[in-house]
RNA sequence: GCGUCUGUAGCUCAGGUGGAUAGAGCAGCGGUUUCCUAAACCGCGUGCCGGGGGUUCGAGUCCUCCCAGGCGCACCA
């Protein structure tokens, strides 16, 4: 139930029917409606509602807003959408005050929806993918794939929650260059390992982590690959070490309350020629060309800013290629909508990707990147500096050790995936109010708390049928109510919008508003009465901040 | 240089897709508990919304030009 949702529909066609009404009377004219929008206004004294359709109507009606407004006031039937009060306010807003009952048919709707309260059929099992973190497999993952894996995760929770049919997938990029380095890394440790000279290169992977991994694989093969083929020992070495820490990175990520229905390997893309028939198939769109002993994808006819190499002169194709095949194979596999979370730093890659898939004759706008920006650490009030390579970086098996899995993931979520995230360890970790986290979920448990007590007492709470819910009447009550009706609007548009971070914002005000009512109202009151429609609310506020915070990824304590 | 994101209170950030008097948390100051969890509540804010110009009834929000910062601009991914 989607309580504000219909009372704007309503309000909408009274309007509609009032507009014609003076119309026809003469004290209007227009030809068509505008566009125009029935919302919630800011400052609660202008009502609970207020349309702007009197100042839109102004140009084409050649009157003032403020008499079209009186017009459409005269002839609107308040009994239409319990209006009790309508007026015509500042430049030409119309303002509605509704009956003070208007929102109370909610509470019952949330009980008896509870878990599924604020969800919706908008996305009507439409396929879509969500692809996340994907980080490259050769060591753990950062805070910068924890945004990742926090935001992919959530933006997958919305979409499922309002319809939508959703895969989580993780593309392995077990191809190319860097699996090359990481081969000779791989190789080097091993030698050292047996006491031989060997150098990790230059642009290898430094982190003591290999070392660990390299003495797993001492434990299974000893010296057995001390004098073999270097490509076959490089071979084994990197089939051994990408599964062991794919099974670490799929380990911390369920850790991290983190899913994946797919694993995707980009050599499968290699092995299956899905590499090659993309650069075939975009050869006979005329899109591929030679130079210098390379293939090059003709970007620039479609507007890019320079042409891209898909074939080096070597033979190899390039990571675009395979993302090229990769992106259709979304589409081949019936998505009909794709979602990629990337960081900042891949930004350039989104519009030549598009170009690409245009040139395949798939329609770009399906697919969609979450661009976020890089995540920096601060600690102590100092900025932690991260470098994968060194392996002088925070990892997310240590951030969930420190801080928790709650507070991380509502940490990585709270913010806009626009703006730079400055992580601040010590307050994740601390266990005071300070932590928003904490402040939200002692809400939670504070609710959880009182039914717990009301049961101790043998109290119940009751049906909605039972409770007087006319009952609830104060201010706090009444704002509590209204950020319960308000759920399903910010559940539908944070989906849509792929905003996770109106969860949080939601989370907070709710907890807030919780708060509030539990400090100046008594919900296990003397009075049956009383205490039974409150029970109802706080009953409706557990669901919802509980479904909130499910979204999150966050767990939601019954006690603290 | 080109592209892109960001710039809002001392700090960290919101501002639902153009609405009326721009908000929250933290920090700071002062209050609240014989009573369902004080991890809480209540009160206290003089903000050139980075700057200029424009669009219109109306701009933090849209366009444009500057300024500052992040990130990209490889036969890396």
């Amino acid at each position: 139930m989607n309580i504000i949702q219909e009372t704007k529909r309503l309000l909408a066609a009274a309007l509609m029917d009032a507009a014609a009404a003076a119309r026809a009377a003469g004290e209007i004219s227009y030809d068509e409606l505008p566009d125009f929008v029935v919302e919630i206004p800011r400052e609660k004294f202008h009502g609970d509602f207020a349309t702007n359709l009197a100042l839109l109507l102004a140009r084409q009606a050649r009157q003032a807003p403020r008499a079209i407004a009186a017009a459409i006031v005269q002839h609107f039937d308040l009994t239409q959408a319990g209006v009790a009060k309508i007026e015509v306010a500042g430049p030409g807003f119309i303002n509605f005050t509704l009956d003070g009952k208007w929102l109370l048919p909610v509470l019952p709707a949330v009980l008896a929806e509870d878990e599924h309260y604020g969800w919706s059929n908008i996305g009507q099992g439409t396929k879509v993918q969500v692809e996340f973190v994907s980080a490259n497999p050769t060591g753990l993952l950062h805070m910068g794939n924890a945004r990742g894996a926090a935001l992919g995760d959530c933006i997958a929770n919305l979409l499922t929650a309002v319809g939508y049919e959703v895969t989580r997938e993780f593309y392995i990029n077990d191809a190319g260059n860097q699996i090359e380095n990481f081969a000779l890394s791989l190789e080097a440790r091993y030698l050292q390992a047996l006491g031989q000279e060997a150098d990790i290169p230059e642009d290898g992977y430094h982190g003591i982590d290999l070392i660990d991994t390299v003495q797993h694989f001492l434990e299974l093969y000893g010296d057995k690959y001390l004098d073999a083929d270097p490509t076959l020992r490089r071979e084994i070495l990197v089939r051994f070490a990408l599964e062991e820490k794919l099974a670490a990175i799929r380990q911390v990520l369920e850790d991290f309350g983190v899913h994946y229905d797919v694993w995707f390997s980009e050599q499968s893309l290699h092995d299956s020629g899905a590499v090659a028939r993309a650069v075939a198939d975009l050869e006979k769109a005329g899109y591929i060309y030679e130079k210098d002993g390379a293939l090059w994808f003709k970007a620039t006819r479609l507007g890019e800013e320079k042409d891209e190499v898909l074939v080096r002169q070597n033979g190899l194709p390039t990571y675009f290629a395979a993302d090229i095949a990769y992106h259709r194979n979304k589409f081949e596999r019936g998505f009909k909508w794709l979602i990629n979370v990337w960081g900042a730093d891949h930004h350039g890659h989104v519009s030549r990707l598009k170009s690409a898939l245009k040139a395949l004759g798939y329609d770009p706008d399906r697919l969609e990147v979450v661009l976020m920006q890089l995540v920096r650490l601060y600690q102590g009030g100092e900025v932690l500096r991260m470098s994968k390579r060194t392996g002088q970086y925070v990892t997310l098996n240590e951030l969930i050790e420190e801080v928790g899995k709650d507070a991380a993931r509502y940490f990585f979520v709270m913010l806009k995936s626009d703006s730079h995230l400055e992580f601040d360890l010590d307050l994740a970790r601390s266990q005071s109010a300070d932590n928003p986290v904490y402040y939200v979920q002692y809400a939670h448990a504070r609710i959880c708390s009182i039914l717990r007590l009301a049961r101790e007492r043998g109290l119940q709470v009751p049906s909605a049928r039972e409770a007087d819910l006319g009952l609830l009447t104060e201010p706090a009550e009444l704002d509590l109510i209204k950020q319960i009706a308000n759920w399903p609007d910010t559940v539908a548009g944070a989906a849509l919008a792929l905003e996770p971070h109106r969860l949080t914002r939601f989370a907070h005000e709710l907890a807030s508003l919780f708060h509030s009512f539990y400090t100046s109202c008594r919900v296990l009151a003397d009075d049956p009465q009383v205490r039974n429609a409150r029970l109802v609310l706080v009953e409706a506020a557990r669901i919802t901040l509980r479904n909130v915070l499910h979204l999150l990824g966050v767990s939601a304590p019954e006690r603290m």
